[in-house]
DNA sequence: GCCAACGTTGGC
DNA sequence: GCCAACGTTGGC
């Protein structure tokens, strides 16, 4: 899940503890946090300025009515941090990575909010792991 | 600041 | 139902 830093930071967000994940006006991203179960984990994305994978959330609350418009299409999930990444992964080592060329945070830059295997996922914790 | 990618809208 | 025009996102 993507966000501008200068918006809303995974240090924000930590700061915070929990928040709604709401403003989404795309469809397949909507989709994506439709699919979202109680209890999932997702990698929180930097956008714009850091392009960096910064943290790991968990999904606190399903799928309901964004509060932030009365359109019945929309939707948006509560989220929590879980663990800051030690070393954030930058975009660039994602593209460098043969073992995520298929991420679709690379092949649909522009989505927000995008599904991850599960080796997508340990690969990038992986990685963070290194400096 | 530019541009590529791509989703959305509206005319036909 | 197709497609051109337009708007938005995000990397560079």
């Amino acid at each position: 899940m993507k966000s501008e830093p200068d918006v809303f930071s995974y240090d924000d967000l930590v700061k915070k503890k929990r928040e709604h994940w709401d403003g989404v006006r795309n469809y397949t991203a909507r989709n994506n946090m439709r699919a979202m179960k109680k209890g999932d984990i997702a990698l929180f994305y930097h956008s714009n300025i850091d392009k960096a994978v910064v943290g790991i959330m968990k999904i606190v609350k399903e799928a309901y009515q964004d509060p932030t418009t009365e359109e019945t299409a929309w939707v948006c999930v509560d989220v929590a941090p879980k663990e800051k990444l030690k070393n954030p992964v930058s975009l660039v080592s994602i593209k460098s990575n043969p073992k995520l060329a298929n991420m679709k945070l690379i092949k649909q830059g522009r989505l927000s909010i995008s599904d991850i295997t599960k080796e997508e996922f340990d690969e990038i914790l992986n990685m963070s792991k290194q400096a």
